[in-house]
DNA sequence: GCTTGACCTGGAGTTCACTCCAACTTGTAG
DNA sequence: CTACAAGTTGGAGTGAACTCCAGGTCAAGC
């Protein structure tokens, strides 16, 4: 699958495609004789993944760096289950503080609405 | 209370509460004869709201666009509510997102475990 | 009257995550 | 053989949200 394609099935533009491999976000891409990225299904996995970190505040320094534990093999499974569990803890705190946080805003609403 | 104590007390940095003042999230700050702000205590619930909105990610022309609607008076206050509203439910949207995400990366982190 | 410390201003610099661009190569269609 | 579309690169530019800095003012203590 060239750039293009890739681009329209991941969500994500091949500008930035080019910039998260530059970075090392996605691995090194296979290229086809005249140079061009060759994006296999496991790429869709693995850009899937990336975006549900993104989404979830995890800066793509982190991304990165849970890429290239990746990248060396089953060995650094440990420090990649320490890195997500890591992650996940922030993510439920995030979620418990945004519902705080909204439970405000709705309170401020309901003032509003007294008006 | 002078621009250090308003700092520590909302865990604003001087310098980003100086730059809120420039940009408009912060109303003009009263200042003494030598030209020093003096914040008072409204000016500490106006900074706790701001941060509360912008740690549900609504960016600071949003924030600063509500607190022009605020220095206008009652009159804005529909439009302020609906503001509040379009944030809420986005901010509701996120929380069930998040919560995705974090169904989907504990059971990344399940297979982990399992090795 | 001089130093010190806390404030002031305008503006430059930084970080993050892209986004765009110029100049180039390559494969296909006419 | 030429035109064109779609890819390539290195590097510059962008927008958001700060963060830092130089040069200046001012009140208080010695």
């Amino acid at each position: 699958m060239n750039i293009r394609q890739f681009a329209e099935r991941s969500g994500v533009s091949a500008d930035t495609l080019r910039y998260y491999e530059k970075i090392g976000v996605l691995r090194r891409i296979a290229r086809n004789p005249s140079g061009h990225r060759q994006f296999d299904r496991s790429d869709l996995d693995w850009i899937a993944f990336v975006l549900r970190l993104k989404a979830t505040g995890m800066p793509l320094a982190d991304i990165r760096r849970y890429a290239e534990l990746r990248s060396q093999g089953p060995a650094t499974e440990a420090e990649r289950q320490a890195l997500l569990e890591a992650h996940a803890r922030d993510l439920e705190k995030r979620i418990a503080r945004d519902r705080r946080h909204l439970a405000a805003i709705n309170d401020k609403i309901a003032f509003y609405r007294q008006h």
